[in-house]
DNA sequence: CAAAATTGCTACAAATAATGTAGCATAATT
DNA sequence: AATTATGCTACATTATTTGTAGCAATTTTG
């Protein structure tokens, strides 16, 4: 899967155009849960492994490489860790983890009835 | 793949934690981008596959239904169109659009030099 | 300082998911 | 009543993900 840089034609769309290319990046399996993984602070490949609960190494490696290229994230010797803008992105979303608590509620309480 | 339900065990993740099933679904191709294309109003099937540039009507029809049982669209005879809950979400990520462009702008300037 | 342990990562085959095209059963339009 | 459009399903091909094993390069330990 070639890397979503905006601007080039990415997975699911011909124009390229910068939020398709986000859309593609972050439609791919743990992109956002390595983000979201990594808000809390540096870490290691293998710790990164184990916070991303179920991730395999492969896939890991991958991921990162593109979340590198897209200045997401960058490597230091602390490990990897949210780039400026990759905190500005997690920044964005960080109301989900509130939100998906509020709609897991809804759905438990539908399904009651 | 199955529908990623809260409280569930979901991919990537054995607690099943709200936040976790949400990363899988918005993780999976297509779900977010479903979800930016319905915010501009309800569309009928074919109408939302034009709006995702290339998705193929086995993935649509897929995405739509995960998307129906976690109620974040609905459908009425308008089409489908985003839930109350959906809206929520889409509220949210919003800001991505902007966020993307900016980003891009970023990305063009550092490969220049 | 040599042995043991840990780390970052690659290889690769098996399993799973996405794509693309064709097409069918309604339902709406002419 | 015939034509067209719609909402999908089938299914084979292709692409992505997983899982396990393991290796070279540190780092830690005795």
């Amino acid at each position: 899967m070639t890397i979503p840089l905006p601007g080039a034609q990415v997975r699911g769309s011909k124009t390229g155009k910068p939020i398709m290319a986000l859309l593609d990046l972050l439609g791919r399996t743990w992109a956002l849960g390595i983000i979201w993984n990594l808000h809390s602070g540096p870490a290691t490949f293998r710790e990164l492994q184990q916070r991303c609960e179920k991730i395999s190494p492969t896939l890991l490696n991958t991921r990162l490489k593109e979340l590198k290229k897209l200045k997401l994230i960058e490597s230091q010797q602390a490990g990897y860790q949210l780039s400026p803008q990759g905190i500005d992105l997690f920044e964005i979303i960080s109301p989900l983890g509130d939100w998906s608590s509020q709609w897991a509620k809804i759905l438990k309480e539908e399904s009651k009835s």
